[in-house]
DNA sequence: CAAGATTAAACTGTCGACAATCGACGATTA
DNA sequence: TAATCGTCGATTGTCGACAGTTTAATCTTG
């Protein structure tokens, strides 16, 4: 996406990474909906169709596999990931977790610089709001959680997220819409950071839960309506576990 | 290529999994250190050794990349991951994060037959104590903990748990041993277990932090007695590689 | 007309081949 | 002598080709 640059400068080398190239061009379809959930990924047929070989097509793959947008069957091909409430759940879970771990952790190293950051990130979600462009919005959104992960420094703790994130914006691309109000969501960020700030423990996992398990609900919510009309399947569909239900501000 | 030869009473695998091979084989020169951290792993030097093309090798790099053993490097290739102090305490908070959660939700869902099992795999690491096989029982002691997390029904938990146990499972071959007094060891999970039935919470989370907090440290002060002499590099990591000696026939 | 068998089409898993790129080594120049 | 540049071998990124499987389509039968 975006050119490193050259220790002198200079705009650097264009994108010669082929398969990095191929990988967004395949998340794109997915999140739009040009390959809906469930549906195979012929290799020889994107390859065609982008004027490569299949090589780098595979690989573009396994990367999409690792971010979890792809399922592999051994030897049957790559399908888009199907998105059944379970998964969903899942990930919610996991999130929940990590992010909990990271908003302590985020706290014991915030510095004054970080917590600007944090600060600075919540106006910009306050301004981005205005917009009134909710892929800008949920970019931005992220990239305030992410700031917390950042300042936790676990460099495998801030992988995961972004993984986990990946998955979620095709959630979230596959639904449509995600905020009703987009300024709400900017608010509900303030007792978080406020709790960060503040440092304690438990207040701060337990507006993680209320912050995070609201997106949980809503996500699923929206994820059940839609699942008739959408790809998105509603599969063996186990046991719903929502999370331990948070205490609000 | 020659179908592997099964040297007697190791896993005869399927034949038809290539890729599966090539991964274990390259693990199996990791942990033995035939490979030591910092190499570079030459995809043409490994087919050629194995009598197979390059195509499944690098499949099976990517595949040991994504379970963190190897670290990709666009254009210059594979090498197996230095294992800083840094990565370790990474991998462990990590772990004691994900495997409390684990916990918990492992006891709200506890049933009178995953119980059994836990208590039976308990037995198993006593039985195995005996044996004086260290890597028998670091693989039983894993599967205890697997045991929870598969209780605890969230598969991405679980295969979190998995990739995380394969890179402690090449720190630990790296290091050699690891317990002093297996019995001991296998006598510190019941208290976990006595927790995880009760379903207290604060409990369950304070034995995971107590054990996993225990092999942590452990594990830390190993790697810092070895970090010398093995490969084990600490933070600057100043990069001589080893020639990519290959695996001897 | 439907269930099963058979054949053809489509794909993935591997392979061997090249060109572009990277890193090492040594010549060249201050 | 030390820093720089050019050359050469080693290695990765890509490609097109085949063989063995899997899937789809067609043909048999009861």
């Amino acid at each position: 996406m975006r050119p490193m640059s050259s220790p002198v400068g200079l705009p650097a080398l264009a994108d010669s990474d082929l398969v990095g190239q191929i990988a967004r061009i395949l998340m794109q379809a997915i999140v739009q909906g040009r390959l809906p959930p469930g549906s195979k990924v012929v290799e020889a047929g994107i390859a065609r169709e982008l004027g490569v070989s299949r090589a780098p097509v595979r690989e573009a793959a396994r990367l999409l596999e690792k971010q979890g947008l792809l399922v592999a069957s051994p030897r049957r091909g790559f399908f888009v990931r199907k998105l059944e409430i379970r998964n969903i759940d899942e990930i919610y879970d996991l999130r929940l977790c990590i992010e909990r771990h990271a908003g302590v952790l985020a706290a014991q190293r915030l510095t004054p610089q970080s917590r600007d950051a944090l600060r600075r990130q919540i106006d910009v979600l306050h301004r981005t709001a205005d917009l009134d462009d909710p892929a800008r919005q949920v970019e931005e959104d992220y990239r305030f959680h992410r700031l917390i992960f950042e300042i936790a420094d676990n460099r495998r703790l801030l992988r995961l997220f972004d993984d986990l994130a990946a998955e979620l914006r095709m959630v979230i691309g596959l639904i449509g819409r995600l905020y009703d109000d987009p300024h709400e969501i900017a608010r509900t960020h303030e007792p978080l950071l406020a709790a960060i700030e503040a440092g304690h423990p438990e207040r701060i996992t337990a507006h993680v839960d209320y912050h995070i398990g609201h997106a949980w609900r809503e996500v699923g919510k929206l994820v059940r309506e839609l699942t008739p009309s959408t790809g998105i399947a509603t599969e063996p569909q186990g046991g719903i576990l929502l999370p331990a239900n948070g205490v609000p501000a």
